[in-house]
DNA sequence: GGCGGCATGTAAGTTGTTACATGATTAA
DNA sequence: TTAATCATGTAACAACTTACATGCCGCC
């Protein structure tokens, strides 16, 4: 029995690196998430807070005080990385990306359209572009945000670098719709 | 409790989808998964096989003879699709598509370069870079042979745009590798 | 008084990966 | 004859989703 010590569950490095930032719940790190790293990310509760427990069992984040100054008890845990945890983080870091994963259900459909009509898979593109238009309004916002108040993170440079992926191949789906929904447009 | 049947387990569509061009044994299934559809889609043994097994248990696919015409045992088990499985197939095409899946660790560790090194930043995403420039030669290549042997598929104008998918996508990649690593160089 | 958002958590189920076992065939 | 590739399969595990339970808080 061969042991690999890839590193696998993401969802740790995920937190740790939120944490890095500033001290968060499960809550919150599900927000962030579900807001700014949607286009190329996901994680759902039944992660993140069985998560959260291992990370501090394992002495890598820290749970805060949970009772505010009246005595009263907190309705958040807001958790914190330590340096043991921010050590584990950069470790991480510097280790090689490995492949990143993707499962586009619309070029599988696509690529077995001979079963179907052509104005089906034409309404299937059509959603696709439309869902996609969306994400893009989105990076549009949020980088004017962000070049607008410049030192809100510190990490500003590679939020926008990050921005700049989704950007430009969201706009590769759009010119990529564009023309095959012309071409199935010709041939229905 | 509520009960949702939203098609999940996608592994049975992709199988009937390459079933219903021609029989083919789970080995098959793997290799033109692994060839052709790595770049959107990927499939492993321990789902392809049971897969199998659980279509011919419900009459979606049907084993062909396991005989060789001297009565000996050949070594590979192909699988047609029935009638009933093409039905199931063209059923899955006309449903909406549901959202691709896609999680790059690349941008997560761009979102959290601020703990490591602009460098090894670097090396991360020329690493990339140079993997993806790999799969463009292969699109390359696959896309002339689709265009020499212009009737080898009947699906052969789908297979074209899948293709232009990856095409346009890895060339958004590498457009932003560029970037990215000319931003980067510059603030070192 | 009820609704929506905030907030934590878990149990059950599904999906997907990995390592391993096994054996046939082919090519060097 | 030995290594590679073809080929099937499963068991154990890891990852992930979903539904559900629970309760707070503010506000209309």
């Amino acid at each position: 029995m061969v042991i690999l010590s890839t590193s696998k569950n993401k969802t740790k490095y995920l937190i740790l690196g939120l944490l890095s930032e500033q001290p968060l719940s499960g809550y919150e790190i599900k927000k962030i998430v579900d807001i700014r790293f949607s286009f190329f990310w996901n994680e759902s509760f039944g992660q993140i807070y069985p998560e959260l427990k291992k990370l501090e069992a394992e002495g890598l984040a820290r749970m805060l005080e949970t009772l505010n100054e009246d005595g009263k008890q907190k309705s958040s845990k807001k958790f914190s990385i330590t340096q043991a945890g921010q050590k584990e983080l950069e470790k991480w870091l510097k280790e090689p990306v490995e492949k990143e994963m993707v499962r586009y259900e619309l070029l599988l459909k696509l690529y077995f359209s001979n079963s179907i009509s052509g104005s089906t898979m034409l309404e299937h593109i059509r959603e696709f572009q439309i869902i996609h238009r969306k994400q893009q309004m989105i990076f549009d916002k949020f980088e004017e945000e962000l070049n607008r108040d410049i030192d809100m993170h510190e990490n500003h440079r590679a939020i926008l670098m990050v921005l700049n992926f989704g950007q430009k191949v969201w706009k590769a789906y759009d010119e990529w719709c564009n023309e095959v929904i012309s071409i199935i447009d010709q041939n229905k």
